[in-house]
DNA sequence: AAAAGGATCACCT
DNA sequence: GGTGATCCTTTTT
């Protein structure tokens, strides 16, 4: 069942743990890709220092402070694009980055994507995504209650048990908020980006 | 350990 | 309207 816009538009940090154990499916033209959520990362609101959306709105962020359930996907380092969900009601700029998948279908094209790399490699990072699934800058701004990208739960529960919570990626420059436990992975799973 | 690479933002003029 | 530091990373040495 396709996630609805009533459960993206909760808490930013319960969003994300929530998320753990759904899958994000993507149909382009001709194309099927569906993954299964195995690391996320919250990024909570504009007094998250980590957050693009701590410098109040800009252009770039401005999704973030929109209605929830919409694709936040931004270019990095000059290479990378990152896929992120927007949480949380109007006004208030939550959203979730998707750090990790277990591929689950499209794996040849995803494959293809990735320039012949396999395995554990495919999807095991937020950059490694969006190359595999070949989500880019076309797809900021898009609803997830569409039918191009969305989120679904397959019945599957995982256990808070089975969650890890651990400091986020990349977010030396955060001052406060670098430590933070927001970063939160399926226990076990081998397609994490990092232990 | 470091290169790869370009958009974005803060801060100037 | 121009400049420079920075960046929610990946790959290769």
């Amino acid at each position: 069942m396709k996630l609805k816009r009533s459960f993206y538009e909760r808490g930013t940090k319960e969003v994300a743990r929530q998320l753990l154990g759904k899958y994000l499916v993507f149909e382009p033209p001709h194309k099927h890709f569906a993954g299964k959520i195995v690391e996320v990362e919250a990024y909570l609101s504009q007094k998250d220092l980590a957050s693009h959306a701590s410098k109040n709105r800009t252009k770039r962020n401005e999704v973030m402070f929109g209605p929830a359930g919409h694709a936040y996907v931004y270019f990095t380092y000059g290479l990378f694009w990152l896929f992120n969900v927007v949480t949380e009601k109007e006004e208030v700029a939550g959203a979730v980055l998707l750090r990790a998948l277990e591929p689950v279908e499209g794996i040849e094209e995803m494959v293809r994507n990735r320039g012949g790399r396999n395995g554990h490699f495919l999807t095991s990072g937020p950059a490694k995504i969006t190359e595999a699934f070949g989500i880019d800058g076309k797809i900021n701004r898009v609803d997830l209650c569409g039918d191009l990208i969305w989120i679904e739960d397959w019945g599957e529960v995982v256990k808070p048990s089975k969650i890890v919570a651990a400091k986020r990626i990349g977010v030396d420059y955060a001052g406060g908020w670098k430590d933070k436990k927001l970063r939160f992975y399926i226990k076990g799973s081998e397609f994490i980006s990092k232990p």
